[in-house]
DNA sequence: ATTAATCTTGACCGTTCGGTCAGGTTTATT
DNA sequence: AATAAACCTGACCGAACGGTCAAGATTAAT
């Protein structure tokens, strides 16, 4: 019980937490997301994390009680930062605009948070064992109301008739795919990561062709 | 020196591998194929493919002296398979047919052979740790010389102007996400796998999507 | 200044890992 | 029938794992 945060009631300036607690609680998440993009939930340990961060192992202990833990608070960071994204989809109501606002926001993703995109990938991998709950419950509920979106645009004609979950699918894998598989473009790039020009080539092309795909251009 | 070939040499009838050491090793495989999808390299366990071969752990240390070469030999199995759906690319002179071609067979390669596609996902993931020679050098030949073929139906005006590179990373994207995001989909999918119907369906939207995106169709 | 709460850490623990090996069994060769 | 080659496996090993803990150091509250 040594985390337990009712203590913190104790007090009106405690509410918050210490500050050393923030500092130490984010240099921590900092590595453990380095260390879990690299070598995935099994291959990394809790000393690799501690090295990382420059800190003792126990000293994670003391945050974090457990490695699964300390992997479910990143899988939660993650999580956040994907619905964030992912209501720039709303915020045009016209199909073309709404769908490239969305695509050129999950490649921008992909480019700056590679390490964050591999975790969920590795964890959807796995079969998801630690946020099923979350893909059936919040995943699902957010992905019916765009199904309904695009099926209304379907209806008045604005773009054509298609499987709108297939085409969101298509959007995931291509998006993510230059996180996720980067290791593999690097090795077919010369051993070079893409630069800022060529992944701005690759996100203009992907916007094109699916909306073209899609019959929502020309 | 246990599993030196060179003592097959000795007669004619054992140039050929014993029936039970093909039968063994052929056993070992696929339960290693299933245990390293399921739960990635370093969270397979010895034991673990050992118990779903039925065999005594030791015995897998006969035919395969380490992990890591029961690893690598997965792997090479699984881009031999790679290799020769690439080649379908090859079997149609006109762009339409030689795309939907690789794509349909692309696709169908990720519904039968999920887990193998699981496997080598991770494996980039984790930065081509084993492969990468095979990705600098057999991926990038197979590649290049793709780009080129793509190319020239560009330069003939066959299709539109764009980068061959990044339709083929797209390509490999959506179809191989229908793979390695299983659980995701079925998740949104009333916790079901696609059905057949459901996946012909995304089958045909993957290859009218590509194909209309790069103005080869219409 | 005193007390309480929080933070820090080296040393340690039980478990599981990949891998080894001696010695027995089965199969192939002559 | 005898010999050799190949196969099998329970018991074992050192290393590394996640996690614990007691005791000291630091910070906050009074």
């Amino acid at each position: 019980m040594k985390n337990d945060l009712s203590k913190y009631k104790k007090t009106a300036k405690s509410v918050r937490k210490n500050q050393i607690r923030i500092n130490n609680e984010r240099r921590i998440l900092a590595a453990a997301v380095k260390i879990f993009a690299g070598y995935g939930y099994q291959g990394a340990t809790m000393r690799k994390i501690a090295e990382e961060a420059g800190l003792p192992k126990a000293n994670l202990h003391y945050y974090f009680q457990t490695k699964e833990q300390l992997y479910r608070q990143v899988l939660d960071g993650i999580f956040k930062d994907w619905l964030a994204a992912a209501n720039t989809f709303d915020e045009c109501e016209e199909p073309v605009e709404a769908l490239r606002g969305y695509i050129e926001t999950k490649m921008d993703l992909s480019r700056k948070r590679p390490l964050e995109s591999r975790i969920w990938a590795e964890e959807i991998l796995r079969g998801a064992p630690l946020i099923q709950d979350q893909l059936e419950q919040t995943l699902a509920a957010w992905l019916d109301t765009r199904v309904k979106r695009i099926t209304d645009w379907i209806n008045t004609g604005t773009i054509q008739a298609l499987n709108p979950r297939i085409l969101m699918y298509m959007i995931w894998a291509v998006t993510q795919h230059f996180a996720d598989f980067e290791s593999q473009i690097r090795a077919l790039n010369q051993q070079q990561n893409l630069s800022d020009e060529q992944f701005a080539e690759a996100k203009t092309q992907v916007v094109q062709t699916i909306l073209k795909g899609i019959s929502a251009l020309d």
